[in-house]
DNA sequence: GATGAATGAGGCTTCATTCAT
DNA sequence: CATGAATGAAGCCTCATTCAT
């Protein structure tokens, strides 16, 4: 769905967007989003990221001012994509159901290809230092509940919604939904990490949220 | 609603279980709990939680083999009450809808009374160390999950729950969506911490997990 | 020979020589002795001595200052009863040969029914920190030295030690040759603690240091 | 006559072994060495050794993985000299007698010339760590007392040596009466370390060792 | 006498950051 | 660009010592 989100390194030929952004410093962004993943912010050391990304040590401070910069970047970089991406849907056109399982089949998949990524979205947000946190990372995650919040916002207008769904709350609901059914696959807790049991997970939280609990 | 959820200390008078436990060790309990939901596994240094708590640094020391028992400790008390809760909840008797309204609303009043067990509960989850998690943390992770799951569970058996719902995915889903909708209260997007606000995210989850979003 | 170095705790009834010595007290002193020849001056933790004698942590304030004053106790006391047995012998007539060889019986004796305190006598000697050992530790073992040195010296005068050797060499060669043949054996590699080992190499400490390697 | 043990700094021409080893490396092992013999285990603070050899606290972790290991180093290199000087003279040939003349020759030269090395050597075989111990430095005490042995041994098939004479015993006699000799004189109790004493007292154990002290 | 909780200075170790090559 | 040696502040942990009971 969108290359960059892959794990596998792309090709230094082709020009996978960042044009003229050398290679190594690709390399160091990927190698951060895992170890970020991996151990979070503070467990998070400069001599792992150069480590997994097979450069020298100080070639880390050549590409980013320091750590706090680095993680930054990598925070942004992946937000930044999962919100063009729940924006592009937004803007898709579709019913607010639609929609909104879009952006579930998108998070899911997502996480089939790069489960580090989800990470760095989902758990990170709360725990970052507060200068890090008081930067980007509030408002864009603000923004994503936000426009999830409008699709739900939209749908209520069609009356696709039901008119007491409070749309900042679905989001939020929505996304926290995924985010711990995603948590729970990694820790292994929801069955495991197969293609079905993805695709019944994808559904389970999709029939939940839309047709609630209550027998009819 | 439980008193250990207290932030205020609790006269020794009180029977909460621990009771010949000396007065600094659960000052330095408390003084964790805090310093841990604040700052992150990683970011929570003993000298803060000595001096939150009061006593010297040492005492810590006398009382924890080391940081990471501390701070497991402070993290099994907290799920343990938690899951206390759950299940008591889940024993109690009433319908599935009931029970579960009433799990959203002992963990939205933990999150009034105790906003840093609610973050220690929910945020660190899978943050902490191979070590620590690979300990109890799963466990007690899983165990809450199965506890919802299984009222879910009965709720299907009587017919109060629709047979489409995967239990385990409607725990997790309930659980994220409290979680959420709780971190951005804390986070200053959901609104504020007032009472109404409160209150009305609390119906605004119980409704939508219920009944869904779709209009019917 | 001298039941101190026993390492059986005497009875508390039986007055064995401190007379109203505390038996606590004496605990104390007793452990030290073993912890101190297990992990040397700077590794011995007061709370291993407390352990050990089966006593509170601060009852060793109690009878004794601080670390180094119970420490010093102890090598005092060690050394005390070591020289007394060497005064012993030197006093108590006899040739040269007959009293070195007392002494070798004697210092061997005493491995046997308490390495901790050979260990404490020899090894301990030149590592205790420089204000300890400026204090005691050099002249008692100078006079140790001294010790051995006057039987040598009275036996050049009786003619019965070749008038080549040097008193104080010899000495320092004898408890030299006793030192290293005793850590051998406590590490091990002289053959075991048997009694015939123990045996042979006594025989074999004296036999060389008496007539020499030189073949004639 | 083996430029390693000087203390001066040797210039990185002379072939030692250690071609491309760091130079700050070797200052930090040289600084060791001194603080090493100086405090003992126990006693020797890595800021010590990174104040005497001048360099920043953090590099001597750059360089050894901790304190053990440094420790663990700086024995293993004395001691590795000190056995390859020991095999060395008891491969060149000679008799038994001239091999002990030799071997009392280097120990009391290098103390002339290092006596921190010595101190290393002689003073801390017994007082390590178990860890540490159980290591190399078992296995490397023993080949010591082993190539002397052999020398013995080898002394007595031409008939250089008196056949009641154990080897073993011999060998960790010699060892021991140079140990404590030299001692003696570091701590200023056998006379001074002015040229004249230091031959007198090599002289004094040779003598005594070879011929005994019986008068014939 | 006896106990063990309480204190805090000191040592080990880590790791972000700088710098010479 | 790239490397990795070098730096040192900061955090964890130990343990001698004190003190209230």
């Amino acid at each position: 769905m969108s290359p960059e989100w892959s794990d596998r390194p792309s090709s230094s030929a082709a020009g996978t967007g960042g044009e003229g952004e050398p290679e190594k410093r690709r390399a160091i962004l990927r190698a951060a989003v895992e170890v970020f993943a991996e151990k979070g912010y503070q467990g998070c050391r400069i001599a792992d990221v150069a480590k997994q990304a097979g450069v020298a040590y100080g070639l880390v401070y050549h590409y980013f001012r320091n750590k706090e910069e680095l993680l930054e970047s990598v925070f942004d970089q992946q937000w930044s994509i999962f919100i063009t991406a729940l924006r592009a849907i937004g803007e898709r056109g579709g019913s607010a159901p639609e929609q909104l399982e879009e952006i579930c089949r998108f998070a899911i998949d997502v996480f089939r290809n790069a489960p580090a990524a989800i990470r760095v979205l989902l758990l990170e947000v709360a725990h970052t230092p507060n200068t890090f946190r008081a930067g980007s990372t509030r408002e864009t995650f603000e923004e994503a509940v936000e426009i999830v919040a409008g699709i739900v916002r939209r749908g209520k207008e069609r009356g696709e919604v039901r008119v007491e769904v409070d749309p900042v709350v679905a989001a939020a609901s929505l996304l926290g939904a995924l985010e711990l059914n995603l948590t729970g696959m990694l820790m292994g807790i929801l069955g495991g990490t197969s293609e079905e049991e993805i695709e019944r997970v994808k559904r389970g939280v999709i029939d939940l949220l839309f047709s609630g609990m209550t027998a009819r």
